[in-house]
DNA sequence: CGGACAAGCTGA
DNA sequence: CAGCTTGTCCGG
């Protein structure tokens, strides 16, 4: 016995129960001689991009005992030597087709329960089998599974989980998840926890294999995973880690974007967690201090909530500073009170979620900003009329407020704000942006009068002082950046929102959730309110659900509000979306407008089309019924900036 | 994907 | 019509 045969729950029926009954049929009607004694064939999926398309090969009888479902192979395809996956063992072959022999058992793969659950994956999200299978491999071949050792009884057992269905528990954003972890982690079987980035995953496993539990990192630990199982931590991927018994899944930060697979197919773990745990019957728990619509609607009951008083002292302080109260005329990127801030004690993160220099428009008189009738998005200037992107929606241009006729652009950018903010506390300003570990640091002095000489950016950088700020040591008391710097710091007194409107009026049905998940990371940048911890927003939005709710420390209140509106907006949960953009997307968007069960919306500007369904499921198989073009096109499902 | 093969275009 | 590009088809 080699591979891991022995320890592998579907080694027995290593087929699903039709094509298992197929083979024995054909194995009966060999013995009476009706059929030649042709061996074993197994239906495989070549990893090769471009060839979407399962072929049959034969099984040679040295390799019998070594393949099953899952098992990677190599097969000659085309005159070329390709990695396959067997997906199928004993199918009936394709008539009329001389089968070739596969040529090698390369590696142990997914188990066959992980097989089944990549083609509905497949499906859900319109896309490629052999992008998911790839995850649901090991990262380096595997020739046979470590053998179990018996099970090593946790230290304290959650209760046994008969659960079904996904839960969703609300925790406060400074509240440690690993008590409520201990707790859901399967005594008498195997547990996934994922999170949404992979150091966050090493950090829990730490701490619980402190604890005495059984902990292994996904996909480094893939072999003794496959094979021994325990409490198995991961980001997004881990979702596809395989496991001898799995009892439990837990979602850590459920409502984090990470956790969706940024290309095609775009699926998401927590719903593949939901339809894992479904098909196991088993509990799939679902923790955020912000849930998700998806995953509210996903659970049948409301959430678990902390107590009133624990969920109010785990969020920080939230002063929110009302830009349209200033007088008129100022168009810079730091209120009074910000400015305060910056040269008052402690450390600061100013937040401009833009790179280059966006604009806005408000209005000259009053503040106000020029935005849709719903309040929802903001406007653009064409052509001497407001219009809002994506929509029909159009005016003059007129403050929907105070009617003046005047507005002024808010020009924005990271590199700028560093430069003012430089000169505003009188010490260098690192700055942390996405693009590459390097920082740029802002002197005070040159940069200001520069940029009062209103020159473009290259001469700004010319007149400041560029320091290289590495990831790892300390940067400097006031520090400037996009999103990437909540995630790169540990620990700062306060974080500043310096334009919270671009997040909370994005062009994007989740801009209010999203929003809010970075008032989510910056809180636990600052602590709760005991700690000292403090929020700041600049915006001309101070009655938006997602302010109200993070100065409320009140996410169930916003839930409630952002489920009303996407409901009555027809938007997801209470609905399906899929974007299709490419050269045939206008071919692809012709032929889907044919099924009465979808609306097609657009094209847009960008040439993309927006397909709507009441559900994913109809989606899904509108999606894969429609007839496809001969050219190039792109299917995301989910899209995340829809 | 990448090779095979057909159809279409170019140049002399 | 060789020589080349471009497009379409297909792999077990």
């Amino acid at each position: 016995m080699t591979s891991g045969q022995l320890f592998d729950p579907e080694s027995v029926s290593s087929t699903d129960s039709s094509s298992g009954a197929t083979a024995d049929r054909r194995r009966k009607r060999q013995r009476a001689g009706l059929v030649e004694p042709d061996g074993v064939t197994v239906r495989v999926r070549p990893d090769v991009s471009g060839i979407d398309k399962e072929f049959d090969y034969l099984v040679p009888e040295a390799l019998v005992d070594r393949v099953s479902v899952g098992s990677i192979v190599r097969v000659e395809l085309n005159r070329r030597s390709v990695a396959a996956w067997v997906m199928a063992v004993g199918a009936e072959p394709v008539a009329g087709i001389d089968l070739r022999p596969i040529t090698k058992v390369s590696s142990v793969g997914p188990s066959a329960e992980l097989i089944e659950l990549a083609r509905w994956a497949a499906w859900r999200w319109s896309g490629n089998i052999a992008s998911i299978l790839r995850t649901a491999s090991p990262p380096r071949m595997v020739h046979t599974l470590p053998p179990p050792t018996t099970r090593p009884g946790h230290p304290t057992g959650g209760e046994a989980s008969v659960a079904v269905g996904p839960l969703v528990t609300r925790l406060a954003p400074d509240e440690d998840v690993v008590p409520l972890l201990e707790t859901l982690v399967a005594p008498d079987g195997d547990t996934l926890v994922l999170t949404p980035r992979l150091g966050q995953a090493g950090a829990l496993a730490g701490r619980l294999r402190r604890s005495g539990f059984t902990t292994r990192l996904h996909p480094r630990d893939w072999p003794a995973t496959a094979g021994r199982g325990g409490v198995v931590f991961g980001a997004r991927s881990a979702v596809w880690a395989r496991v001898p018994e799995l009892r439990s899944i837990v979602v850590i930060d459920e409502h984090d974007d990470a956790l969706q697979e940024e290309r095609n197919p775009t699926w998401h773990a927590r719903d593949v967690a939901i339809e894992r745990a479904a098909r196991a019957g088993i509990a799939c728990h679902l923790v955020s201090p912000i849930p998700s619509l998806a995953a509210l609607a996903a659970a049948g009951d409301g959430p678990v909530t902390p107590p009133r008083a624990r969920e109010r002292a785990g969020w920080p302080v939230v002063e929110v500073v009302d830009r349209r109260n200033e007088e008129p005329g100022r168009t810079g990127l730091f209120s009074p009170r910000v400015a305060d801030i910056v040269r008052g004690p402690g450390s600061v993160l100013a937040v401009l979620n833009r790179k280059g220099r966006a604009t806005m428009l408000a209005c000259a008189l009053c503040g106000e900003l020029a935005r849709t009738e719903d309040g929802e998005r903001l406007m653009a200037e064409r052509n001497g009329r407001l219009v809002a992107p994506g929509t029909d929606e159009e005016r003059p241009v007129v403050c929907a407020v105070c009617g003046a006729t005047r507005l002024k652009r808010l020009r924005l950018g990271v590199t700028r704000a560093g430069e003012e903010l430089s000169a505003l506390a009188g010490e260098p300003v690192d700055e942390i942006t996405g693009t590459g570990a390097a920082a740029v640091e802002h002197r005070a002095g040159t940069a200001t009068d520069e940029h009062r000489a209103g020159t473009a950016t290259d001469e700004h950088r010319a007149g400041t002082a560029t320091v290289e700020h590495r990831a790892g040591t300390a940067p400097s008391r006031v520090v400037v950046g996009t999103e990437a710097a909540l995630h790169q710091l540990r620990r700062v007194d306060t974080v500043v929102f310096l334009d919270f409107d671009q997040e909370l009026l994005a062009p994007r049905y989740r801009a209010a959730e999203q929003a809010l998940a970075l008032l989510v990371l910056a809180a636990r940048l600052v602590g709760g309110r005991a700690e000292g911890g403090r929020l700041v927003i600049q915006t001309r939005s101070p009655q938006h659900r997602v302010v109200l709710a993070a100065v409320r420390a009140d996410p169930g209140r916003f839930s409630e509000q952002e489920r009303a509106l996407r409901q009555a907006m027809g938007w997801p949960p209470y609905a399906a979306l899929a974007e299709i953009s490419g050269r045939s997307a206008a071919e692809f968007a012709e032929s889907i407008r044919a099924f009465a069960s979808v609306t097609v919306l657009g094209p847009r500007d960008d040439g993309r089309y927006l397909v709507k369904a009441d559900d994913s499921n109809t989606l899904a198989e509108v999606l894969a019924t429609a007839q496809r073009p001969g050219g190039r096109f792109r299917v995301a499902v989910d899209p995340p900036r829809a």
